[in-house]
DNA sequence: CTTGCCTCTGACATTGATGTCAGGTTTTAG
DNA sequence: CTAAAACCTGACATCAATGTCAGAGGCAAG
């Protein structure tokens, strides 16, 4: 699989595989002209780099965590699962705070919904 | 209230309050040889802000949020009200891949947790 | 063989919030 | 009064993922 079916298939650009893999998040075999091949298996890869990123995390981390899925049957380092750990517990605080700014917005939106209503009563009388 | 005050207040840099306020995300009145004057509210505003900000809001969709925030009780257009649900909406599926994204690190987390064990038990035998 | 599309490398540009530095003025504390 | 600390403007730097461009080579179809 060239690098353009790749892009199409997992919905992001040449330029992003080609610096996932300069960042060693993606690994590809070279034609003798050097042009790159993939498996298929890389589709779902980068689908879940691009949801790591999504997330947050950075190429460095990602890079971290990314032995586990590769080889999950070797001794996973103690230092990867910490990260793990860590980036799950960013994460959940993360979205916690988003949970509480969307209530700010819908109290926001609440609160103006109930001053047009009013403007409205106003304008008609 | 004077610039650092505020920032320590609020728990940001003097240089983002600057910026905020070239965003014209903050007001601030001027002493007579040029000092920035804030007022006790702009505390609470601030946090705001950086509630947005980290929402993932640009400071130009906040621009356009915050007359809302300011005076909810002149008619708030119809532009701003459409930007709130389109933001909230944002927001919502944001938050929903999050979520998805945490529960992809538990299965990966679950996934290599057993695999240490069994290596364990292997190590141990 | 040629045309057109894909790929290669390498480099520079972009975006947005913030850091940082310089050089100068103001305020505050001793 | 003086020195330290805070403030001012303006400018340039940063980070990270991605866009974009240039120049060159590869490959399939007509």
């Amino acid at each position: 699989m060239r690098i353009g079916e790749l892009a199409k298939a997992a919905g992001v650009s040449v330029r992003s595989l080609r610096y996932y893999e300069e960042q060693r998040l993606l690994t590809s075999t070279r034609s003798p002209s050097g042009q790159r091949h993939f498996r298929d298996a890389d589709i779902d890869r980068v689908g879940f780099i691009q949801r790591l990123y999504a997330a947050g995390l950075s190429s460095r981390t990602i890079t971290e965590l990314l032995p586990c899925v590769d080889a999950p049957s070797e001794t996973t380092s103690d230092a990867a699962m910490e990260r793990m750990e860590q980036e799950r517990e960013r994460l959940s605080a993360h979205i916690e705070e988003l949970v509480r700014t969307r209530d700010a917005l819908d109290v926001l939106m609440a609160t103006n919904r109930a001053h047009r209503k009013t403007l409205r009563r106003a304008t008609a009388a």
